[in-house]
DNA sequence: CTCACTTTGTGCATCGGTTCACAAAAGGAC
DNA sequence: GTCCTTTTGTGAACCGATGCACAAAGTGAG
């Protein structure tokens, strides 16, 4: 049989799912390394950190890419995974903001790495517009909407400050962006269509003492601390 | 009645909802700063970009804080959410690892604002050990469970590269350590009960990709692309 | 070829989370 | 007080994701 086509691709792959391809990725190429050429289900579930049935529904849903007795391909895998991803292609970045944070991403290799291209840093402060970071020139704001067409970037990252991402990202999707990453602490309103994705530092560290906190209270033995509103207990 | 026990707080609070208290959190910041008294369900939805049902259960697990035909004091959510979150105590943060991503969080403001204080910045590197980066002094890794002790660090920050990452989470865990956020890319092992939650810039960029990929699809009239690995295709 | 063994792919039960839709509660007008 | 309006809190239906458990499909030995 020459040309299998797609019979089980269809199409829909859970959201769930997608978010993990990533890392079965990342756990296959630590394996390609290491010059395996096959790995089972339960292998590469455990270098990934999640269960093998799961894994075993996760690839399913790619197409039937396993050997019954034997595992999946390695490098086969890879690929498949890779262009469901669509990093087969490679993707113009353009980082807004170029603070701290803004630096570190520009610098961060594992962009680089994975179809991922830096094509532009841009802020507002004249200050730092000029500078040479990660190899690009820092480019003034006003010349957001030249450098998306000219460098014909598709994702922005958003790394401005709180007040300035908003307007940041209704210019960018004017320009007929639809992929954002935003690491400004702010929700955006965006229309249908536009995917937004957020990493926010701050509510990582909130959720982390929420549960902090709750070891806590364990230990000395249950909910002691009041209930209510401080002067609603005192009075 | 003066004291109300806890009745309505079940103790087992949704995790998906904890992770949406620190936005509710945020707007309600937001609102209290504009001098507004209460809010309703409705209102505080939108600002937190979610709908106003999911909102109401959210803080239905809290306990019933709102009053029907007017909806919630502000201020008094605040500290309702605060206390939740266990953001009415301060919490001692270290970052291990002062790269770009290391400098770039000790500078992020959003760290302080709410209850965290970064407490100690820990590098392997020479070159960077004794540096002063937001007032702070960076130490040497061996100087780790020192640290950790006599600043009573209970969250750590791994911002380190990816192969050291196993082996600072290791050594803080042996400290009694319990939360960690991790910005390494790599799949961290713990023993059962320590709380781990993971940043990774490359695969929320690999999302993104995903979703851009199958706009663009679309865009040219479905699934084209060949289906095999390239090599099968030809043959 | 047959048998024993391995490992995938998936049907099904289950679970957690979301959304709808409405009764219950509160406030204000009169 | 009664009536009308507003808005909460929640029961119940729904939806997607998880995990179990096993039949189907493959390998390899003899």
């Amino acid at each position: 049989m020459i040309r299998r086509l797609s019979q089980a691709r269809d199409r829909g792959i859970p959201e769930a799912t997608v978010a993990r391809l990533p890392l079965y990725l990342r756990a296959l190429n630590g394996m390609a390394e290491r010059g395996l050429a096959t790995v089972s289900s339960e292998d590469l579930a455990v270098a990934a950190g999640v269960n093998s049935a799961k894994l075993r529904k996760d690839l399913s849903h790619l197409g039937s890419y396993g050997t019954r007795g034997v595992g999946y391909d390695v490098e086969y895998l890879i690929y498949q995974i890779s262009r469901e991803l669509g990093l087969t292609q490679d993707w113009a970045v353009a980082i807004v903001g170029v603070g701290n944070l803004g630096r570190a991403l520009a610098n961060y290799g594992g962009f680089v790495s994975r179809g991922f291209r830096v094509a532009a840093l841009l802020d507002a402060d004249p200050e730092v517009v000029g500078d040479h970071i990660a190899g690009l020139n820092v480019e003034h704001i006003d010349e957001l909407e030249a450098v998306i067409t000219r460098r014909g970037v598709s994702i922005v990252v958003l790394a401005t400050p709180a007040t300035a991402a908003q307007q940041v990202a209704d210019r960018v999707i004017a320009m007929g962006v639809t992929s954002i990453l935003n690491f400004a602490p702010v929700v955006l309103s965006v229309p249908e269509g536009v995917d937004i994705r957020k990493v926010d530092l701050s509510i990582e560290l909130q959720i982390l003492a929420f549960h902090e906190q709750r070891k806590a209270d364990r230990m000395t033995g249950g909910p002691v601390m009041a209930e209510e509103w401080p002067e609603a207990v005192d009075l």
